[in-house]
DNA sequence: CGATATATTGACAATAATGTCAATATAGCC
DNA sequence: GGCTATATTGACATTATTGTCAATATATCG
């Protein structure tokens, strides 16, 4: 009951002079750049602040528009978070496979290995995909299974013609499947785990790097190991 | 408007002849009784829905209560959460540090990590915690922190003992630490994506017991190279 | 320039969740 | 058996958020 009169403020304001009509302006966008505004400060609010930054008027206030704009543009919040799904799958995909096929043979595990890291760590893609698996969206946009299967072939061919150049036994293929979900794995819990469990053991920035490249050392022994 | 009216109906109900009072029955835990209650199955829920199967209605109704009960034992649903983190952390750091300072020495690494991984997945305590963290609940409650650094604790010593033992070199603390985070970034993200990857992959229930144990050997192989 | 399509908005509706409160039932104690 | 403390509840208040809608401004195209 007293928020209705409230609003007779803007009344008040509108009429400075006598103006029966304020014109007011406004920014009109193409549906795409909309689009791609909308999404960026989506990723950006589940980034800095969990599943439960997202909500539509904070989202809207961040662009700079009213929330029924981004309503308008993806017709539900859960159009929304479909649209961020597909987006990040997208682009976690296109950066992923183009670090690993870029047919570059001076390429190491270690320069694979940090790829994958930076990518799920950088604008906190991981955190984005962890929540839409633990709030359970994930069977039905199973676009990560392709991903996965994917990079495993690639790296699989990757590792066949490394044998065939040396002479040496074809590797196992559950082993390279092995090394890409444990790097995935890996990678993922310390997207969220691991600052909390570095500064636990004191480990600032470059401690971390250490981490990554212990763990690209351990690989590139096992894969030694194997041949 | 329309919901008043459906609440005559209990009150036609209740006089089924004149009583004026149905003198309803209660069941009347203990305090501690009721808050176990109300945190297995918020625990549950969690498990199964993720963040937003927190819900005070459905918590209550799981356990036959109203919801108010539970904001009577916890305050505010922040407390409930807060008690849930408290509770799994206690539970965590017990399993963990139980099976660590058990004094078996006939425990290897294998075990040590297949515990790790079992204490993790068991009743969905990495996504309770991972949820905890995406939300950024973490900074005030740093448990954490400490049962981390126990637990390096507990592996060094076991390591320097066993380097005793065999008269080899004192193993390097910072290759322990980063045992240990490995293996909980990895214990961690398969409690999250590792279900999808493998599904992805191909891999049933048994191939994700022989990827642990692939893993346990990794580290074992890496054990026993520092030698 | 005029017409059309549509991006944008303010106000409101609908819903759902947490939280409050007085009333009530029940266990434990004297 | 009566008393007290408190666990429990139904009804209600409050608030926040998504979604709807008619009105409006603006880019584009003829």
């Amino acid at each position: 009951m007293s928020r209705v009169a409230k609003k007779t403020a803007t009344a008040s304001e509108a009429s400075a002079k006598a103006a029966e009509k304020p014109t007011q302006k406004r920014v009109r966008r193409t549906a795409d750049e909309a689009r791609r505004l909308i999404l960026d400060a989506a990723e950006k609010r589940l980034a800095r602040q969990g599943p439960e930054g997202l909500r539509l008027q904070d989202i809207a206030r961040d662009v700079g528009i009213s929330h029924p704009a981004i309503l308008h543009h993806f017709e539900s919040r859960e159009g929304l978070v479909r649209a961020l799904i597909a987006r990040t799958n997208k682009q976690l995909r296109d950066s992923l496979l183009g670090a690993l096929g870029d047919g570059d043979t001076s390429r190491d595990a270690a320069d694979h290995i940090g790829h994958v890291f930076e990518a799920l760590s950088d604008k906190g893609t991981a955190r984005l995909l962890s929540w839409l698996l633990l709030t359970g969206r994930a069977t039905e946009e199973s676009d990560a299974h392709n991903i996965m299967g994917e990079i495993v072939d690639v790296l699989q061919d990757r590792r066949e013609e490394y044998a065939e150049k040396k002479g040496t036994a074809a590797p196992d293929k559950e082993d390279t499947l092995f090394i890409a979900m444990l790097t995935a794995n890996a990678a993922f819990g310390e997207a969220i785990v691991g600052r909390q469990l570095a500064e636990a053991a004191g480990l600032d920035q470059h401690g971390i790097k250490r981490f990554r490249k212990w763990f690209a050392k351990l690989i590139n022994d096992h894969l030694e190991a194997k041949r």
